[in-house]
Parts: C-alpha cells; structure tokens; sequence
DNA sequence: TGAAATGTTGGGGCG
DNA sequence: ACGCCCCAACATTTC
C-alpha cells in the first residue's frame, strides 16, 4: 500500500489502470484518487467470471444500470471507461502492453472468491515489474484490523459494535472533478454484455424500481438526514414506512456510495438515537465482513459448523410455494413479492421470511441464500451469508435456533396499520406491479390469499424438535468419541 | 433484532 | 374488616 510516485525518468507521466469492481464512484475512492494524483488515468471495469459466477440475475441488471451512470460521470470529468470481458489478468496485461501503464490500483474486497483472484493478480503483475496497489474503503475498516483484546476475531456484535465505534474512521475524500484521461483506448459496448439477460421479461419492471448512480446515492443519503434519521430508530422496523430506511443498500453493494461516506454524514449532521442506529447497520456490513473474512467458507457452510449436521431439507415444493409467496402467510407472500417487484426487501421483512423457511418450513438456509442471491439488487456475498445464517441458528451472535419468529405476531407489531401488507397483497399497487411483471402467474389480485400452508404452532414444535434430534445426535457422537 | 410457558404480584369483587 | 379467589399485568424462565 506504498503511494504511487511520479515517474521520475519523463515528465509526462505513465498513465496508471484503475480496476474498478465494487467502487463505482468518483467520490472517496482512494485507488481512483491515488492514481488521479500522479498522472493519466484509465479507469476499467473488467466483466470477469468472479462477476458472472456469483451475482445473480437482478444483481447483473443493478450492475448494468451502475456501469451506465458510472460511463457518463467519467466520461464528463475527462477520463473515460473503459469495459473488458475476460479473465483479469489477461485483460489487464493487455491494457498495459497497448497504453504503457507502469500501475495498476483498484479497492479491496475481501469475501473469498473475490480475495483468491486478487491475490493472484497482485502477484502476477507485480512479477511483471508492474506496481499493483490496493486501497481500502469497501467497509469502514479492513476485516483484519478489528480484533478482541485477546488478539482474536469478534464473534459476537455488540463487541465488534464498541471495537469499531471507538475507532478513528477515515475520513471520505472528495469527488473528484477532473481527471486527465487517456485516448484512444478500445473499450467493449455494455449493451453487448447482455447483463440483463437473466432477468428475461421482469427486466423492465425490474428496472423502472431501480434508480442507479452515486448522484442518487448522495441525493438518498441527503434525504434521509434531511427527514428520517432522527426516528430511524424505531420507525426503521415497520415495513408500513419504506421511506424511514435509507435505502442506500444497493449502492453500497456495487460501492456507488462509500461506507465512510455514509458515516461521517451522520456524525456530521446529528446525534441522535437514530443516527446512532443507522452507524450500527453500517457497522453490521463491516461485521458481516469481518466473519467471512475469517471463514471464507460461510457462505456455503455454517459458521457453527455442528450444524451441518441439522436435517434440513432441500429445494422442495414448501420451498417453492415460498418463494412465489404462495405461503399463505400474507406477510411473507407480501416479503417475496416486494422482492420480486422491487429487488429489495424491508429487513425486518427479511428476517421473517428466513424464518418460516428455515424453522416452520425446516428448508436448508442455502436455499434462501440462493434465492435471494438470485432476486437482490443489493445482494452482497458476506451480508447475505450472515443474515441468513444468524436466521438459521448456525451463524454468529446470539440467536439461538428456538427464536423463532410468529410472523402473526411480527406483523401486529411491525406492520400494525397493514400498509406494507396492502401494498403487496390484494389490491395495493405492489400487488398491480406485480401481476403486470408476471401476468401469466396464477396470481390473483383478489381478496382471496391460498391457504396457510403449515400450522404455525405445530411446525414451530416440529422445529425445535429438530433442533433436539441435532443436539442428541451431536451428544452421541461425542460420547462415542470419547469412548473410543 | 422471539415466543410461549410459567411464576409473581396486586387490586378488586365478594362472601 | 378480612380472607379468599380471580385474573390482568408484569416478570422470569424455558424452549
């Protein structure tokens, strides 16, 4: 992470490639800034298979929808994008060979198939006698860095909470408003990557729900200061209020707004319980982080490994009435609808519909990351890991398999005027943009929902039954381990 | 960032 | 006035 120097054999200095992945933004971007300080910039966006294997169809769209935005803001501060598809490193050779570039910066990321390439990449060129440089500032603070008194990895967030807070964040840098580009560079055509592809006929709907951009990132921060924040605390929960959320979560996963950013607003601009509130869901991204950076595993294993030995079921027909929001539970058919229609859901909502997946319909959690991994513009590989697996029971933190929520219950109490349950069910516009997105469904737009598909109660006693089988089994194994 | 079951308490109706 | 019972409200424990 040395800074890069001016060369000092030319004047004119060797432009330097700026890799841009997960950090499409002129403001607070450290790789971009640092390679704008010394001399020409060209900025890429490489579409490699790291991007193809792990988003999913309504991710591809978002990203799409990000490069476009992204295009046009460098093109008018001077230094245009430029696209590839390939694999990293072959791309980025080339792209050195035809314009001579002596460096290469780019943001970290750290979840496990992202980390591998970069490793080989920075170890590649800089065998190449090139000088490859990572900055920080996908999350607050590096994963690495936060650690316990012992020396040792925060399990728990309420301590990864106090460690972070009382840390000295780096302050975001600021937009930059020009930058000398480089001419003449070959660059692919986006609509050629057919980003959209996966979503099929949902892609326009979809689209028309997504406003893309780090202009409409900074402009929903500022709305959200300007309104909510103050209540976010409580008003944060009801699902009825889509406007008490900062809305912010898709930006962040494609990084058209810094965590940073968002941080230093807040502290800027009030101190109240509700500003308090929304630096712990930034700081929750950082912990998300932190834990799959310590097990690069986590998103296809449990992070309370033992679990893996709970019998879940797989992909089933209770699973796929679930994910039509054919439950009949109205609001978790309200809870995959909005993600459908939307690509997001209200995290309370999220929380809801993971547990009468994994508890009341015992459906392996992996299922539902996969879904959602499928259907969120927001999707993140740590965040969604760890939502799910905190849901589940087998992830961190203290949330024991027996919480199970009462989705009759969350509802009276997260959506007690039933505005967010309208919206998406019966008549609401939800429900209209619904059918319209999917007008062969067997969706009616009646009064009428299907049947409730499971008994609450008595699958919340099938769960926890489960749950016993697991311990007992895993209590055997131990005995017979020890007998041995 | 549960929910249900169980335990405790205290006020009021009533004999 | 007093004890008894009922039960709502709240607290604690258990799953």
């Amino acid at each position: 992470m040395t800074a890069l120097k001016p060369s000092p054999t030319s004047s004119s200095a060797a432009p330097t490639i700026v890799w841009l992945r997960k950090d499409l933004r002129l403001a607070d971007n450290h790789a971009l800034t640092a390679a704008a300080t010394v001399g020409p910039v060209i900025p890429v966006f490489i579409l490699d298979d790291v991007f193809e294997t792990t988003l999913g169809a309504a991710a591809k769209l978002r990203l799409k929808l990000s490069l476009e935005a992204l295009s046009r803001d460098l093109a008018q501060v001077g230094a245009p994008l430029t696209l590839r598809r390939g694999d990293v490193l072959n791309v980025l050779r080339a792209l050195i060979t035809e314009t001579g570039a002596k460096a290469v910066t780019w943001t970290r990321l750290t979840d496990g198939a992202a980390l591998e390439r970069d490793k080989r990449v920075k170890a590649a060129l800089t065998g190449d006698g090139v000088d490859a440089e990572s900055h920080g500032g996908f999350t607050l603070v590096d994963p690495w860095t936060v650690k316990t008194g012992a020396g040792n990895q925060f399990k728990v967030y309420t301590p990864f909470w106090r460690a972070v807070s009382i840390r000295d964040i780096e302050r975001p840098l600021p937009r930059l408003k020009s930058i000398t580009g480089v001419e003449g560079i070959r660059s692919e055509t986006l609509a050629d990557w057919r980003l959209d592809a996966e979503m099929g006929p949902a892609t326009n709907a979809l689209a028309s729900q997504i406003t893309a951009g780090e202009q409409a990132a900074l402009d929903k921060l500022d709305a959200f200061l300007d309104g909510p924040a103050p209540r976010y605390a409580d008003d944060r929960d009801q699902m009825g209020l889509p406007n008490a959320v900062t809305q912010l979560s898709d930006h962040l996963a494609v990084g058209e707004i810094s965590p940073r950013t968002i941080w230093w607003a807040l502290k800027a601009t009030g101190d109240t319980p509700g500003h308090e509130a929304a630096r712990k869901q930034i700081v929750w991204r950082d912990f998300a982080h932190h834990l799959l950076f310590h097990d690069p595993e986590m998103e296809t294993r449990c992070w309370r490994r033992e679990w893996e030995d709970f019998a879940w079921a797989d992909e089933n027909d209770a699973a796929r009435k679930w994910k039509a929001g054919r439950t009949g539970i109205d609001v978790v058919d309200a809870a995959m609808r909005e993600l459908w229609v939307t690509g997001r859901m209200h995290n309370r909502a999220r929380m809801i519909v993971a547990s009468v997946l994994t508890k009341n319909l015992l459906v392996d959690w992996r299922v539902g990351e996969a879904w959602f991994r499928h259907t969120l513009i927001d999707w993140d590989p740590a965040n969604n890991a760890m939502g799910w697996q905190w849901v589940a029971g087998c992830g961190p933190d203290a949330s024991p398999f027996f919480r199970i929520f009462n989705p009759a219950t969350q509802a009276e109490k997260f959506d007690k005027s039933k505005a967010y349950r309208r919206r998406w069910l019966y008549q609401g516009e939800g429900a209209k943009l619904y059918k319209a997105m999917w007008p062969k469904s067997d969706v009616t737009l009646s009064l009428e929902t299907p049947p409730l598909m499971v008994d609450l109660a008595t699958t919340r006693r099938a769960a926890l039954a489960a749950w016993e089988d697991m311990k007992q089994r895993r209590d055997e194994k131990a005995s017979i381990e020890e007998s041995a």
